[in-house]
DNA sequence: CCGGCGATGACACCAGGTGTCTTCGCTCAA
DNA sequence: TTGAGCGAAGACACCTGGTGTCATCGCCGG
């Protein structure tokens, strides 16, 4: 992070953060797969407390409520860690192939909650598009949250992103 | 294709394809920026013909059916293209780069669609949950086309995958 | 016939990523 | 206490994707 951070991402070497880290350059890859996976650390845990978070709910949520909460409680969750996570953030959209990562994280996270669902008994095919909606509206949401300049509470930036979702698909002007 | 087709995606070498072509490693990435964006040089065109379709849509059309239309029509305009398009298919989904590539073209087709909404003068917020709501289901409803066994109508998939997410989203159980 | 221009060849070079063997440090049992 | 065993790291060669650079060739208009 410290690298990216001074000189961007491209212009930093393996050979560089291995050694920053007093490593060699293959101890790094036995870390991580990748150069851009080293940006990517929580984000099996996050997926992870997602989804339990969603198999947890009462059954008397509704689905679309129980990963709304999930994905809300999950993102605060992030938040929370401040300015890190900005900076994380601004490398992350600063180089398209970090951008392409998160996209798949992403996407996996959708599978996971997918899936999730279904456990809970919703029936696939509705499972599956209350997956990609939730996602995308955390998307949007955590986007909104860290462009913004004062600190905002992300559980009502999300609960706000489905809202209008709801309103923009169901009663057409 | 031919190569990725027989040997793998990984298993060819740039200087391969290029050799087959007849040409030297340099000219491939005089052509490709990549070696992953071979395989979508069609990507650009593609979102070129939805995103006039949902400009020069009536000004009396819904921006969701807008919207549905042109992914429907666009989406047909590929899938008649017929066997090419599930080989391509086959080695994208084979090779996790490759599908993060396309994950991001997907990105780009969202932005631009949410752009020509805006330029109809939908509500700014509600333009991007409109576009990520009708690239979602061209998605899944691509998948479905690629993955049945007989040819399908991709306009009656997609519509199929809309209407089930607006009862899900809006008529809970 | 010539000057210029775009496309390609030729080649060196860098960085990400892997295979392989060795070395070091720790643990645990005799 | 010692030594076998094992996982983590070092060392190093090697491959491939990707770029910079310069020479070359074919084409086209004047």
């Amino acid at each position: 992070m410290e690298l990216f951070t001074e000189r961007g991402y491209d212009d930093v070497t393996v050979a560089e953060i291995a050694e920053r880290a007093g490593l060699q350059k293959r101890s790094f890859f036995r870390h991580y797969t990748d150069k851009r996976e080293v940006l990517f650390t929580g984000s099996a845990e996050f997926q992870r407390t997602v989804v339990d978070t969603v198999r947890a709910a009462p059954t008397s949520m509704t689905p679309v409520d129980a990963v709304m909460a999930a994905l809300a409680q999950g993102g605060t969750g992030l938040t929370d860690w401040g300015e890190p996570v900005h900076q994380r953030q601004r490398i992350v959209s600063s180089a398209q192939e970090l951008r392409e990562r998160e996209l798949i994280k992403m996407d996996a996270l959708t599978a996971a909650v997918d899936d999730a669902l279904r456990h809970r008994g919703v029936q696939d095919i509705t499972a599956t598009r209350l997956a990609q909606v939730g996602v995308a509206a955390f998307t949007t949401a955590f986007q909104q949250w860290s462009e913004a300049a004062e600190p905002q509470d992300f559980a009502a930036i999300i609960d706000d992103a489905l809202t209008r979702l709801r309103t923009a698909l169901c009663e057409p002007q």
